[in-house]
This record gives C-alpha cells, sequence and structure tokens, in this order.
RNA sequence: GGAGGAAUCGCAUAAUGGUAUUGCAGCAGUCUUGAAAACUGCCGGGCUUUCGCCUGUGGGGGUUCGAGUCCCUCUUCCUCCGCCA
C-alpha cells in the first residue's frame, strides 16, 4: 500500500495514478477521513496526556498514604471522554486502512501510459513467428497422444480443470524440475515447496486482497484461500520480519499449483490450456534494497529469458503500459512465448516490481546503511508458468508424423525422447 | 479433538497493579597512522523547527484513576494424550 502522508501531501498525483491504471479509488473520501482521524487524535491525546500526569501524582500521593480522592473523581470522567473518543475513532481508522488498501501501487516514470494491451511496448523479440503448417493445436495433438484429458478434468473437478496423463505427466515433471534446477544452479536462487493454501494476512500482504476476493478459491471454514500464484507464500515468508542489511538480496525459487477463479472471463480463451483454474508455475521472488530493484528486475527477466531460449521457444518481451500494469506493480514485463497454432503470443510470465508496495502491506523491513529500519523491494516474475508454455511446446516440437519430440533440455528429465 | 505451559525492540532478558530494565548486535562520533579496545550518543511506530508529546509488551475486548502484570476471547509455538497419510 502507499503511504497515507504521501498521499496526503500529492493527492492529484495518486488521482491521476488511479487514472492511468485503469482502477477507481475515492481519494478525497480518504483525506475526509483522514482529516478527520487527525483532529480526533489531537484531542485526545491532550486528554491521554493529562491522564498519564495526574496518574503519576496519584501514584506518588498514595505513596506518601496522601489522599487522591479528588483526583481520581476528575481523572475517571477524562477516563470516559478518552474512551469515547477512542471509540469514535476506531471506524474511522477501519475505513481509512480499507480504502488505502484498495488504492494501487504507483508506477515507475518508465511506464508508457496507455489503455489497454494494445499500448504496451515490445521490448525485443527472439526467435520467429511461425506458420501452423502441418501442426495441431494442442488439444488436437494431445488427444490422439492421450496426453491430457481435460473432458475427465471436468467430471472430476468441473470446467477448467484437467489431467496430466501419462508420458503427458511425466513431461510436466521434466519441465518444472528443468526450470528449477536452472535458477538454482544457474541464476543462484534458493530452492522453496510453499503450502498451496494461505491466510488472509497473507493474502492481504501481497496485495490480492481486500480487492481481488472474486478471483480467489476461498475456504471459509477455515479461512483459508488457494493461492492463485506462489508470490503469496514465497512473500510472505518474510511477513512481520527484518532482514539483516548484509542478507540482501534474498532470492527464492519455488514451484506451486496456482489457483485461479477468472471469474468474468468466461469465453475468452477458454480452450483447453489458454485458460485453466489451475496451473503449474515454478515463480521467483526478490527481497532487495531499494536502490537496486530496477536493476534487479532486468535481471529477473533475462533469468526468464534463459529458460524460453534453452527450450527454443520463440518468444517476445513486452514492457506493460499504465493501464495494463498490475495493481500492486510499479513496473511490469510481460514474455509470450508464439503459438503456431492460435497465430498469436500467449502470455508466461509475467515479472514485476513492488517497490515498497508489498513490503509496506506485509510489513517487510531491512536494515539500511544507516541502521534504520526501512521498507525493502519486493520482485517477482513467473519463470515459468507451465500450462501456456505446454501449449508453445506441443505446437513447436511437433513432428509431420503427428508426434512430439522432447526439446533437448528436456531429455535427461524424461525416460523418453519422443512422444 | 483433550490437558498443561509460553509469547516483552533484530536476538536475549527484567519489571509487589503506579506507566518497559539491562545486555548483545547494528549505526554515528571521540580517541587512533589504521583497526581493536575504551568512552559518548542513537537504536519499535507516529507527531513535532526545538523542548517535548502520544503510542507500543502476539491480536481483540473487559475491570481500574492507572494493566506487561488481573479477567474473557482468539492466534501461534512448546510438552503430553487421542485420531490420522
Amino acid at each position: 500500500m502507499l503511504d497515507v502522508k504521501f498521499i496526503r501531501e500529492y493527492p492529484d498525483v495518486v488521482k491521476q495514478n488511479v487514472i492511468n491504471k485503469n482502477e477507481s479509488a475515492d481519494i478525497d473520501a480518504l483525506l475526509v477521513l483522514d482529516e478527520k482521524r487527525r483532529s480526533l487524535i489531537q484531542e485526545v491525546e491532550v486528554l491521554k496526556g493529562k491522564r498519564n500526569t495526574v496518574s503519576e501524582l496519584i501514584a506518588s500521593l498514595k505513596k506518601n498514604k496522601e489522599d487522591a480522592t479528588s483526583h481520581i473523581e476528575e481523572m475517571r470522567a477524562v477516563s470516559d471522554t478518552i474512551k469515547s473518543l477512542d471509540d469514535s475513532l476506531r471506524p474511522i481508522e477501519e475505513q481509512i486502512e480499507d480504502r488505502v488498501l484498495r488504492i494501487p501501487n504507483m508506477i515507475h516514470a518508465s511506464v508508457p501510459i496507455g489503455k489497454s494491451a494494445a499500448d504496451n511496448v515490445e521490448v525485443r523479440r527472439k526467435g520467429d513467428t511461425i506458420e501452423q503448417g502441418f501442426r495441431k493445436n494442442h488439444l488436437e495433438i494431445s488427444k490422439q497422444l492421450n496426453i491430457l484429458d481435460f473432458e475427465r478434468g471436468a467430471k472430476v473437478s468441473g470446467s477448467g480443470f484437467g489431467f496430466y496423463v501419462g508420458k503427458g505427466a511425466s513431461f510436466e515433471r521434466a519441465l518444472i524440475n528443468f526450470m528449477i534446477d536452472l535458477h538454482l544452479e544457474k541464476h543462484g536462487y534458493t530452492e522453496m515447496l510453499p503450502p498451496f493454501l494461505a491466510n488472509y494476512a497473507s493474502m492481504r500482504g501481497t496485495g490480492q486482497l481486500p480487492k481481488m476476493e472474486e478471483d480467489m478459491y476461498a475456504m471459509p471454514l477455515d479461512g483459508l484461500y488457494a493461492i492463485p500464484t506462489a508470490e503469496v507464500p514465497l512473500t510472505n515468508f518474510h511477513r512481520d520480519e527484518v532482514l539483516a542489511n548484509d542478507q540482501l538480496p534474498v532470492k527464492y525459487c519455488g514451484y506451486s499449483a496456482c489457483f485461479r477463479r477468472e471469474a468474468g472471463s468466461y469465453g475468452k480463451d477458454t480452450k483447453g490450456f489458454l485458460r485453466v483454474h489451475q496451473f503449474n508455475k515454478v515463480e521467483l521472488v526478490k527481497f532487495v534494497k531499494p536502490e537496486t530493484s530496477y536493476d534487479e528486475l532486468e535481471v529477473l527477466v533475462t533469468d526468464v529469458e534463459d529458460v524460453l531460449n534453452a527450450l527454443e521457444i520463440p518468444y517476445r518481451v513486452l514492457q506493460l503500459c499504465s493501464g495494463d500494469t498490475s495493481f500492486s506493480s510499479a513496473k511490469t514485463y510481460d514474455l509470450e512465448a508464439w503459438s503456431p497454432a492460435e497465430q498469436k503470443w500467449l502470455e508466461v510470465s509475467s515479472c514485476s516490481n513492488f517497490e515498497s508496495y508489498q513490503a509496506r502491506r506485509a510489513n517487510i523491513r531491512f536494515r539500511n546503511d544507516q541502521g534504520k529500519l526501512e521498507f525493502l523491494h519486493t520482485l517477482n516474475g513467473s519463470g515459468l508458468a507451465t500450462s501456456r508454455l505446454m501449449v508453445a511446446i506441443l505446437e513447436h516440437y511437433q513432428t509431420e508424423d503427428g508426434h512430439i519430440n522432447v526439446p533437448k533440455v528436456l531429455q535427461p528429465y524424461c525416460r523418453f525422447d519422443r512422444i
């Protein structure tokens, strides 16, 4: 979340940012509440100061066995007033918190202003887009080879769930292991295997709640939510903690299943793996010093590109415009893999710098060079999500006789080199 | 699920119901050629030009003039019992 002090000082900048991000938030209502809060605090603090000094007086009178009855009587009234002021303050502070949590992060100065995905800027491209040719789409080829089963997924769980079957399951597992090993060995991340359910405080810490509640699977009986990304547990790993200065940067790499209700997106890209309620993803999360976070973002993107390069899948890197940059992010790059059968780019990764937005929500600090406590910066990127990557692989590595060659780098992870 | 114990600054610790102690670590300074040691200051959050003020003992309530301390409740951790892959 943003610092309330910042919102108070630069309300117009914050308002323009909300517009640029295609979000909505009533900044003026917040400022009215903030004003009310501060004047109430001023009033109540004078009374509390009085109570403190008189209480001390009462203590010393009692120690000397003198009479303090009149002071106690007086303080009884003061305490009642304090209580009623505190009572009127509480709902105001709750409203302020709720409103602040619903204000999006400020975009970075380098982010182009734009309305939608059409205004995103292609930064670079590796490999060429290719024609469909003889290639079948991922649903046809996977049905023919019996490696994915969405019909039975729908029977067992519902629309938008699928089974990986036989060599399809092995191949998925190989892909995950390959990506994790690459990030550990080549990029120096620490491996994590997180819980797939998280509590309210964690979901709030990374910015999913309270605003995106309808996108989450919830288990109200236990107050738990199915994670939409490993970003949630990996970032909240350090919630309410202070990291040592020389510990930074901290880099985690973790696999998780990801769960998304995808409410409101019915009918859009719903074919097979293009949009599912559960998918697998290897996530990268970094905790860094503020002055290094934009350099760390660039490195994060190249860490992800290494995976696509190793798999020899054509891809492009996009810088998202303001309107397409997510709620909590200050700057985001998307990576898209080419799908010959769909004849379009598929989003397979999203790499973002959240600056101190998540750190402030989740209260993650470090001791800076001056020995002071300061919010650090968090970043994360998918490295990568397998479902759409699988679509690209099944198309690119398809042979004319209707089989799939296993990419060279995955062969050591599979017990076969052809499906 | 049941019984008992615990939670105080980054870590560790103290506090007959009278307003949070001390040590370590960290930061700045004095001294030093430099470092160490020693000494001084800072060292949870907020407000304040300064002096200071408010707040803060896992979360939320309550009793009281006054709560780390007493009561209720929730959470987490530890010990044991039960159930379980």
